[in-house]
DNA sequence: AATTAGCACTCAGGTTCGGTGAGTGCTACC
DNA sequence: GGTAGCACTCACCGAACCTGAGTGCTAATT
């Protein structure tokens, strides 16, 4: 009946509220007695029996009360949850801490250590990206006599530099040229559409000279595709010490997925690919052995409308994601404010 | 009697290295039997009783084996330990591997993983610091009509990079010549000679245009006396979950210790103060609360004679010292190495 | 004088063993 | 369908107990 199927998922929800809170079993009688579900025990009971055969819940052994299962955190973040929000003033202390940033490794320190503040669990913050960011300027310097250093800078004011080692000593004037034809097909595209139209500048050398551009194109290019430059800073590690993680068992591998910052990564972008906003990834959801136990809480983030890097935080499944999903969205929007500018 | 004096040292040095292999307190029976002290356990009773005068073990209660203090460590480090030489095998993994790196960040981050490795402790790696390191080249990138966009490249290979805003749209020839200029002056220059050389370069300059300059002068010499900027790479965090530390007490605040970038770059230019080579601080020496039960072996590393930065390693109190000594010494010296070229 | 053997003593850690109570599932009833 | 009542299960707790490693001291030995 329709009217016992609502009353069963309100039985779920504050079976996870109540577990997210206490940290321990929660059973009928508590259940009964602190939410407003105006039923008894027995009827919570039963109910339960049935959320446990869906497998929404278990027990972690006979006469204990029951915990949520993957299963069941999935259905509240979906279906049960309403999101919290921020106050202004809580707003403002974050749009003012963000904006006291002086450059962008500060920008991305802070968000996350404010990021791991607000949720007390460790954040993770993407350097924007590159390939997904265009490009500003680009720099030609001679190091030596034989050594071409070239330095892009992108739109997100990240600077990235590669060294050529060239045939012969660079003409200066050339590279003046070079230079200013660069930057004029450069400026402010996108990878893809940077690609083609570098190949035809590169055309329209002499083939004595055209070896070089070409060189110099495809740094840029392979630069700015090169996803494995991308980094990953964490804030909040020390979170895990406490968040009553079962240790030995538990806390080793997180610390060890959280190292190993290539798979982080790839999490990040799979998760950047499943939908626009915020998404969570619920124990094994994560895919990803050391976080068997743990949830992560992840949005976008960019200087313009569509995303070009990933901020989330990682934590117990049995975590706030009411809490979390508005910290997340808060620290995401706020940040993507004061890069835009 | 100077035979005893000897003994004794011997059964310190013996407790230490006993307690660092098996992690339990070790009692006069096993010290006998074990290490090959040729004399009986009632002695050795007697020695310890001694040591444990002098402060140098410690009981955690009546009834239990002897525990090494701080003091005992720092006696076993200075004077009773011989530093592990690795096997040319050995030697030559280290080069290998760090040879593969690809650019500044690569190294630092492999370095900092096979100390990592090697120690089976947390190894922290700092930056090639700026202010040690000369100036290899600075460029200026008109950004748009009012910004100027100041990018230094460093021996060591760091790029930085600063804007500036200016009054009106900046003369394109002139910036060509004061480019020129400015590189000529700084060129190798370390942050003292340099900061002179800047300004007499100024004083050359019409009252006009010498304001800028100065601004970019000061933009320079600022950025590389910056001490802010200076990073720190942390790897094998997760070797902390083992290390049979006592968790929710002792781990938490070392995370919270290694998080604190500022603090633990103070310890460590500290320590490379203290002298040349291979610098060990003991428990509470650290003088940071979260690492009293930890201790941290560093050395400097760096392109030329002089060390640029320092690398390190933290553990527990209760580690190999002489194994971790000879990992960090051999580390530091191939980084060296491979940075010098 | 230094070493050793012997001995009484201490005490942390493990084990056993009821007791307790939270929590359950089931059945009979409303 | 919801509720009350009840018998049953079992993790957790504390007490009592045992064990054995380790000690300090004293007296004998070299």
């Amino acid at each position: 009946m329709a009217a016992s199927d609502d009353r069963r998922l309100d039985v779920l929800r504050a079976i996870v509220e109540d577990y997210v809170q206490t940290r321990e079993p929660v059973g009928s009688k508590v259940l009964a007695e602190r939410h407003g579900l105006g039923v008894s025990s027995a009827t919570i009971r039963n109910d339960m029996a049935v959320l446990e055969e869906s497998g929404f819940i278990a027990q972690p052994h006979t006469s204990a009360g029951r915990v949520p299962t993957d299963k069941g955190y999935r259905m509240f973040v979906d279906r049960l949850s309403t999101v919290k929000a921020f106050s202004t003033a809580e707003k403002n202390a974050i749009e003012t801490f963000l904006a006291g940033a002086v450059d962008l490794d500060d920008v991305v320190t802070r968000a996350g250590r404010l990021l791991a503040q607000l949720t007390g669990q460790v954040a993770v913050v993407q350097y924007p990206s590159l390939r997904r960011s265009g490009l500003r300027h680009l720099e030609l310097v001679v190091l030596g006599e034989r050594r071409l250093l070239v330095v892009l800078i992108t739109d997100t004011g990240r600077v990235e530099q590669r060294t050529l080692e060239l045939a012969e000593p660079p003409d200066e004037t050339f590279l003046i040229g070079l230079r200013a034809r660069l930057n004029a097909a450069a400026a402010g595209r996108r990878l893809k559409e940077l690609r083609t139209a570098l190949t035809a500048l590169a055309e329209t050398y002499h083939p004595v000279d055209r070896d070089l551009v070409e060189r110099i194109a495809d740094v840029i290019t392979e630069t700015l595709s090169q996803e494995s430059e991308e980094r990953i800073v964490l804030a909040g590690t020390a979170n895990l010490a406490q968040a009553g993680m079962r240790f030995e068992h538990a806390l080793r591998p997180v610390l060890e997925a959280l190292e190993e910052q290539v798979v982080l990564l790839n999490l990040l972008t799979e998760m950047a690919e499943d939908s626009a906003g915020v998404n969570v990834r619920i124990g094994r959801e994560t895919q990803l052995a050391g976080l068997f136990e743990t949830s992560i809480v992840t949005t976008g983030y960019g200087s313009d409308g569509d995303a070009v890097a990933t901020i989330g935080s990682i934590g117990p499944t049995r975590m706030d994601y009411p809490g979390t999903i508005a910290a997340v969205r808060a620290v995401a929007r706020y940040l993507s404010r004061i890069l835009g500018s």
